[in-house]
This record gives structure tokens, sequence and C-alpha cells, in this order.
DNA sequence: ACCGAGGTTGACGTTAACGTAAACGTTAAC
DNA sequence: GTTAACGTTTACGTTAACGTCAACCTCGGT
């Protein structure tokens, strides 16, 4: 009635939807990240694989290393779950979530350095006489790094 | 009277100063990141570069590569400061401020699901009877990845 | 004179994350 | 039946960002 056919991908389906290479996914799966069906020989992946791949890719795109992100798929593997393993998992995600935090304030900061200089060399103009470049906005003359 | 010895810095003393080594600070110069001025043979850092070296470890930290922050750290001498150069510049400032800005929303989804499931293996408990994990706030079962 | 602590330049080694190519099997289309 | 489009495994190649090591200089102290 309901779950006749889930809906599958073949390796190929599932990379090019997400902008990688098969290589790539059989990759992850020598690297155990994610381990899809068998029809035969043939990979066959289902929409939690598909999961798994979104979670593994932003992963990547955050800047964690595909072991990181193996041991992050594991947290959600609970282990064995006994208490003291499971105490250890959410102090592991927390410590995450705190080295995350820590990188999105460099991110802020590289942003706002950035957007500043945008704006510094957007407001310059030339002072023909003196053969300087100066700010349209505060008349000064550029400091440091001047062409 | 004021700049009287604008204080430089050795390789190693730079180096353990931002937790990397030497041969990093090598490398970086390989790559064209920083010029530290010699005395004879040896390095001598002054405080712009050290600016420069908190640069590029902040990129590096929010997951740049040593060419792109080359390419970032261009940005700041300005080429030749003809217009069209700088409105070039200019753009590119703010594409990487998109890219930043689009990583700092998956660093976000991903904080806000490892909250969750940090959260979520918190408040997970044993059903004796059943022997499944259930959750003390909802009393729900545990769906996927059950362990 | 000698040593240790620092510096230097090669140059080769290593790890991660795939790319790339070879050699092969299966299925659908012509 | 053979060609094309997909899949498979195995294995070597590549790039980035350094690590590591050798072989050397040089300076202040004893």
């Amino acid at each position: 009635m309901s779950g006749d056919k889930p809906k599958t991908y073949s390796i190929k389906e599932l990379a090019c939807d997400f902008g990688v290479t098969p290589r790539t996914l059989r990759h992850y799966e020598d690297q155990g990240l994610i381990s899809p069906e068998r029809q035969g020989q043939n990979r066959i992946y289902s929409a939690e694989d598909r999961v798994r791949l979104a979670w593994i890719l932003r992963g990547k795109r955050v800047g964690f290393s595909l072991s990181e992100i193996g041991e992050m798929l594991d947290l959600y593997d609970l282990g064995d779950g006994r208490e003291k393993q499971r105490a250890v998992t959410a102090e592991r995600c927390r410590d995450r979530i705190r080295a995350l935090e820590a990188q999105r304030d460099d991110i802020n900061a590289t942003i706002e350095e950035l957007q500043e200089f945008s704006e510094l060399i957007s407001n310059l103009k030339r002072d023909k006489k003196k053969g300087v470049w100066i700010r349209r906005d505060t008349g000064q003359p550029l400091q440091k790094y001047e062409p």
C-alpha cells in the first residue's frame, strides 16, 4: 500500500545528484561511511543513504576530514548503548559543537575584514596632484599596502 | 623616540607563538604567502608578518587552501590599482564573502543537528520489558539507527 | 678548540581524498 | 552478435601541506 517501492538509486544517479563522482561514493564506502545494499554486484542506495551522503558532504564543506565524519556518523549509531558510552558520545558531540562555534567566529571575523576591505577599495580614488590614493569617505590617504 | 626597535621575531619565536613549526613558515614563504626580511641568511619577521600569518592561519581554519589564501592576500596588495582591476578585486571579495556565508549556514545546520542529537541521547532511557530505547521526554521509542 | 642552540638549504617521505586507467561482467538496443 | 552504457574490482598516480632528515653554517659561552 504505502511502502511499495521505496525508491533507490544507482551509483551514478546518486553521484550526480550530489555533484560528485561514482569513485567518490566507492571511496566513502571503503572508509566505512556508507554501506549500500547490493543487487548481485551492483550497489543500491536507499533514501537513508542519501541522507547520510548529504551529511557527509556538509561535513566536508565545513572542513571535517572523512575519518572525523566517520566518527560523527558512528555517534549516530550509539555504540553499544551503555550508559557510560552514551555519556562519552554526548560529550564528544558537545566538543564538536564548540569547535564549530569557534570556526563560525573565525568565519565572521573573516567576513568582516573582507567586507571592510571591499568597501575600502570601492571608495578609493586618486589624488591627481599628489599621485596618491585617498578614501572618498574619510579623505584619508591609504596607509599600509599602498600599490 | 617612537620607532626605535619595532620588535622582530626569529622563525622559531613566531612559529611557536602561533603553534606551528618553522618548517610551516618556510613552506608558506615558498608559496609566496610571506616574505620576511633577511639578516644574512636568517629570516627576520616583522609585526606586519605576524598579522599576515594570523590571517593565513585563520584562513586555514575556515577551510581555505594555501593558494586561495594567497589570492586573498594578493587582493590586499591591490594589483596595479587600475580602476578595472580594482572592480574585479572588489567583486572577488564579495564572492568570497558569499561563500563564507554559505559555509556559515552549513555550520549552523550542523550545530543544530548535533545539538538535537546530543540532547536526544542524553534523554534516552531503556524500557526494561521491551528491551528497547525510549525518549525520556516524549516517551517515544527510537526510530532509525537503533543500536 | 669545542659544543650546543639556533639558523640555513635541499630533498625525499607521508597522508588524505580522491583521479585515472586497465581489465572485466551484464543488460538493453539495434 | 556486437556495440553502448552502465556496473564491478584492483591498482597505481596525483595534489596539498607539510614532516623528517641530512649536511651544512655561525655564534656565544666555557
